[in-house]
DNA sequence: TTTATATATGAACAAGTGTTCATGTGATGA
DNA sequence: TCATCACATGAACACTTGTTCATATATAAA
């Protein structure tokens, strides 16, 4: 990766030691792609508010569909994403196929997140 | 919210009482917006490492854009996305300005985040 | 088999996002 | 004052995302 030398502070700013450190500790990208992929997932009302629900109890899609008042393409394809960014697992039960948050990280994550949100209101 | 009546399941979904419960202890839409405007914020590659970064110690612009290998631009416009969304704090320093992590649920979120992950690698 | 039901999925389209380029602003030093 | 540096910001553009509509698939009932 090449600095970005044109951009660089000359004077009081860009510490080398400090950023040399910091470099040390950072992520690699590949992790930093995935780590952002997953909060992206977590990042939209929908699906929010279906995970919020599948945290509560294991549910399926027509369900879910009543509770958040939306057509039942928008939740399956909402349910997608989810899936494909394994934060929830899905069983078949006949015709119906049954959502649940896939492992506790998940929870708690949101929980924090909860948190935080509850926090700046005030 | 009129309920979805034409795609309410039937037969052996749709389960009233426990979508009635569900529905109790549901976020309202605007907890639920704002909850998703932070995992939003949380979610791109350039700002996970922003906030990665951060965490170690605080740094001026110059030294992230340095550490990211990105132009300034770039780095000040995400900068303006997590101080919007309160996720990261800004001083003054002379020329420089100095940025930080808002709070400790950040970095409480981003951890969980990481493990979440790297438990998904295995 | 035929029909109906529960869910998944592809196409299409409006709306949103991230980067770059150019430029603005405010502090510092000459 | 004037030039320079660190950072912020607006415009533009390609790219992505979320919803809807139409349709496909799979299970079950008749």
């Amino acid at each position: 990766m090449p600095h970005h030398e044109n951009d660089r502070c000359e004077d009081t700013c860009f510490h080398p030691k400090l950023v040399e450190s910091v470099a040390k500790g950072l992520l690699g990208r590949k992790s930093a792609e995935e780590l952002a992929q997953l909060f992206k997932a977590l990042g939209d009302p929908t699906r929010v508010r279906i995970l919020n629900a599948l945290y509560l109890s294991e549910l399926c899609v027509c369900d879910l569909t009543d509770l958040l008042g939306m057509n039942q393409s928008a939740v399956s394809h909402q349910l997608r994403v989810l899936r494909d960014a394994r934060i929830v697992k899905s069983k078949k039960m006949g015709k119906n196929v049954l959502y649940g948050l896939d492992d506790e990280h998940i929870s708690g994550i949101i929980s924090l997140g909860s948190e935080h949100v509850r926090e700046l209101r005030q």
